[in-house]
DNA sequence: CAGTGGCCCTGTCTGC
DNA sequence: TGCAGACAGGGCCACT
């Protein structure tokens, strides 16, 4: 499942391949592809067609090109997307959902996409220069890793809202780039449950919830930076790092690497939970 | 209005 | 062997 560091992958090798590239071409394979796009796609052809790209962005999980329009193609990989730079000449693979080409002799830009939870869209773009987000992606918070990130902020918010802490660090609006995998990591790095109510984590908690979310993401961010080197991003994100790496999520049943202890998996939020019942104890009062 | 649960989607795996 | 059901889960939307 593509997150942050995933997409930011993608991000790096787009900028080197697609940027200062002019769209002469682009072919919508499957609705559900633009269903993000109000006006249909028709309008994402015409509004894509005859602009060049200008720039690769990225906040958490949303990845947008700037147009020389004052646009943006704003992508989401969803569960299962990728965007794969191939030859024109290569045969299209079986969930191919858009193509971009290009008015040069280069390699073509494709979306592909199985379980169809990502999708393309073109967006205005709100600001002005590198600060410029598209409307769609302006809800979003910045992510953990951005610079400008503000932990205090976070923790402000945090403290407002009533509900558990797992939720929050999966709230795209307080924390962006961070999906389940890397919760649950960050957690048991935190050594803080994932039921914990926001409004009982004090500051220093929520510093290490936030340090070790962008600890385990830059360890995966390098070790998958090298990936699109060879035109191919893995459907799940999934390289060797994670088998070596990954501490609790996916391991019901096997050690805790710090205690030893089984790794217990909980269904939560229709979802996975991966933790440690020593190192990361449930909270008298949980919030689920 | 904030918080929560349901739903979308398809390929893989498990159990009967 | 075959088939039904569980599972994977980000984000949107409806409901309370």
């Amino acid at each position: 499942v593509p997150e942050l560091p995933e997409v930011e992958v993608v991000r790096a090798g787009i900028e080197r391949y697609v940027v200062a590239r002019r769209v002469s071409a682009v072919d919508v394979r499957h609705p559900r592809a633009v269903r993000r796009h109000a006006a249909g796609a028709p309008d994402l052809v015409a509004r894509l067609t005859g602009r060049q790209v200008i720039a690769a962005a990225r906040r958490g999980k949303y990845l947008w090109l700037p147009l020389d329009s004052g646009e943006a193609l704003v992508a989401h990989l969803g569960m299962s997307g990728q965007l794969l730079i191939r030859s024109s000449d290569a045969a299209d693979e079986v969930h191919l959902r858009a193509r971009i080409k290009f008015d040069d002799a280069g390699p073509e830009l494709r979306f592909l996409d199985q379980r169809t939870f990502g999708g393309l869209a073109v967006d205005e773009l709100i600001g002005v220069g590198p600060a410029a987000v598209p409307s769609s992606v302006a809800h979003i918070a910045r992510d953990a890793l951005d610079p400008a990130f503000d932990d205090d902020r976070f923790f402000r918010a945090l403290r407002t809202r009533r509900t558990g802490l797992k939720r929050a660090l999966l709230d795209q609006t307080l924390v962006s780039g961070i999906g389940n995998i890397y919760a649950d990591e960050a957690l048991w790095r935190a050594r803080l449950h994932f039921a914990r109510p926001t409004e009982t984590v004090n500051r220093p908690e929520a510093g290490r919830v936030l340090d070790a979310a962008r600890a385990v993401m830059r360890a995966a961010l390098a070790a998958g930076g090298t990936s699109f080197d060879h035109l191919y991003v893995d459907v799940n994100g999934r390289s060797g790092y994670f088998d070596r790496v990954l501490a609790v999520y996916g391991q019901a049943g096997r050690p805790c690497p710090r205690c030893g202890t089984p790794v217990r998996r909980e269904a939560f939020m229709n979802r996975s939970s991966h933790h440690c019942p020593r190192c990361q104890p449930r909270p008298r009062r949980a919030r689920w």
